[in-house]
DNA sequence: ACGGTCGTCAACTGATATCTAAACACTCTC
DNA sequence: GAGAGTGTTTAGATATCAGTTGACGACCGT
């Protein structure tokens, strides 16, 4: 499930989309060093909200960037902090099903909320 | 839902317990200093392996005391990264459901596996 | 009055996270 | 062959995390 490191992962999509070096690091608000340093793994990912702004442009889903950064989104662990116990156990019986089952899932909790 | 910090709460449960504070921190290998500062809220709630200790120790919940100390369990955080985009999705879902409901759907999660 | 226990205070340490600035080398174009 | 782009190297800055050591004053039983 993508070996890629989040550095080289983020290179290439930055060189798919002819997006300079100096470029992206404006974009993002960071410093061209760090944006190189980032790419080639000497330095461990950036902060949750620069992740974000790379995703958008590199155009890619945030959650997964995140998940490849070693990350979790700090809204969903807001939501789990809100019913800590429930939702743990919820999760945990989730480990193991398929990401169809998953979307399934959230499909009966949308029916639940909705009700 | 409990306003109580960290700390205060830790060091309540303990005395409820009439477990001294140095005999607290030799459980959960820790200097008697570090477990003062940290009841007293004046450093921040320790690291998560300390956290399980700790709650083994005055008997409640782990995850409940994970989220007291504003943090999420690592085996929460894998299960998020193994599938980012489905997980974060029912998790956004859930959000604002009761505890009820949430139990209900980890029930669901149960059956699908199950099958 | 003495040794033991209680919690506390001040001062520090080492590691990790999250970055920056300045100077460098290579290539490509004019 | 000068300038304008690339990306890279060297050398930090700053903050937060996750704690430790050793000394301290208050109290307790004998």
């Amino acid at each position: 499930m993508s070996g890629e490191k989040f550095g080289a992962f983020i290179r290439a999509r930055r060189e798919a989309k002819e997006i300079g070096l100096r470029e992206m690091a404006k974009m993002i608000g960071v410093s061209p060093t760090y944006v190189s340093k980032v790419e080639r793994d000497e330095f461990p990912p950036p902060a949750e909200d620069k992740i974000r702004l790379i995703a958008g442009v590199i155009g890619c889903d945030v959650d997964e960037l995140l998940a490849r950064a070693g990350k979790v989104a700090s809204d969903l662990s807001d939501i789990i902090k809100r019913n800590p116990v429930e939702v743990a156990a919820l999760l945990r019986t989730t480990k193991g099903l398929s990401a169809d089952d998953l979307a399934w899932l959230a499909r009966e909790a949308q029916k639940t909320k909705d009700k």
